[in-house]
DNA sequence: TTAGTGTGTTCTGTATACAGAAAAGCAATC
DNA sequence: GATTGCTTTTCTGTATACAGAACACACTAA
């Protein structure tokens, strides 16, 4: 029997131009995880729309949906929206939910041997290993985070994609906020490479049970940076009110 | 000590109205949960615009949440929008996910014995009970979903809540299509309580493993429905394309 | 008949216009 | 000098207007 094809080509289906609110919304996304747009900083539809040359009705779409996912919220008494910070409280519930959904992933990715993934799997792995040795920080989040995409895609369950997305914006907008220089990464990649034996393996049990342990051995690193040198509370949560021009 | 402040009061915020892109919101996910507005019918923002008696913007905005929420989709080539059939298939996924954040859950409100909460779960399950009794089913289902919510609630993490809401609409969906009729019951509520007394006496482990076993029992209860009697296919996947009038 | 082509219609996405909510500013009062 | 009430300004939410995309249909030609 071949095995099973890797579910590539869905249906074809020829994107056209994303909308205009949807790139209004991966602007303003890019603009919030790197930090362009940070908290305690007052904006209106208005100025957001000028940044970005278009008209108040794609902001408009495009911060209804942001504020949906939690990463901006509106200032008291329609006086604009601003960026939501990003308390060490919700990093911690950030990796409990991320620990649930990664060990379901897991499993269920291994839920049947996968030696089809094998090969896929390991060309990421020497992908992440090479930019945490040479790449910016940058670099090494994105390789963190198309391997666990990688297993995400393994388990089939689009609805489990769905449901971890938001959390995979809060967690590289966390990382790019916190891990600002190198960080001790030495053991990332021997784990991540563990799990992708045990789903090569069939092993769905120790697959779940690595995955687990593996994002909580990353909320440790997280965490310690976080109470380390956190931000310093004015500059994350104190709204910086411009008066009037 | 004292027991900790139920977290009760938050901040006496008085919310207005709530917008009307909300109110549309929740009037189209009241009209999809309850079946009147069903997978196989096409409808343009205005037809529905006119149903709601308000102009296009509110429903487009609407949409475009019920979109990402995976409850609508575009029709293919800008004719209007369709309900999402709801296939077996996704209720198994949907159970994977929901019996991974049950089990953060009951394992997070376990986190340390929680007394204070004997009495008012216990209230849920006699009224779950009383309703398994003689109510319809729609107040059995409103009873149970009560019943998680205050796990949830019980766990004080706003994201995990957050992130289990979707998951809480298509539920409800399944189980109001499926469960038509009275299903067989009885175990649940022992179940419920059974979660209860693990939260109660902060035995986090055996809490996160009920809720995952309850979630697997309730998955099998609507899958066997759902295989059974499945509505037949064209109804629930077949488009009736509505010629010119 | 069937493929190709042009035209009208439908419907959406985006911009603009408008009305109302709430803060900011300012003056008047105690 | 602080508080109160009024006016102005800012800003949002919602409705409307407009332009373009994509289908449906009709007509033509092989």
């Amino acid at each position: 029997m071949p095995p099973a094809a890797p579910h590539v080509s869905r249906l074809m289906v020829l994107h056209a131009t994303p909308d205009l609110v949807e790139r209004t919304y991966e602007a303003l996304l890019d603009a919030i995880v790197s930090g362009e747009l940070a908290p305690g900083e007052r904006h209106t539809q208005e100025s957001l729309a000028d940044r970005l040359g278009v008209s108040r009705q794609p902001i408009l779409q495009a911060l209804l949906l942001l504020k949906r996912e939690g990463l901006i919220k509106d200032e008291p008494g329609r006086r604009g929206v601003e960026v939501q910070a990003l308390t060490p409280a919700f990093v911690q519930h950030l990796y409990l939910v991320r620990g649930a959904l990664d060990a379901l992933a897991a499993r269920s990715a291994a839920y049947r041997p996968r030696p089809e993934l094998r090969e896929p799997g390991m060309a990421l792995i020497r992908a992440g290993r090479a930019s945490s040795r040479a790449g910016t920080t940058l670099a090494m989040i994105d390789a963190d985070l198309a391997f666990h995409r990688f297993i995400y895609e393994a388990a089939h369950n689009p609805l489990l994609t769905d449901t971890a997305r938001i959390h995979w914006l809060h967690t590289r907008r966390a990382m790019g906020i916190y891990l600002g220089q190198p960080v001790s990464v030495r053991t990332v990649w021997a784990e991540h490479q563990a799990i992708l034996s045990a789903v090569v393996r069939g092993e769905a049990r120790m697959a779940e049970r690595l995955a687990r342990e593996h994002c909580e051995a990353s909320a440790q690193i997280i965490l310690r940076h976080l109470f380390e040198k956190a931000p310093s509370p004015s500059a994350a949560t104190q709204p910086i009110h411009r008066r009037r021009l």
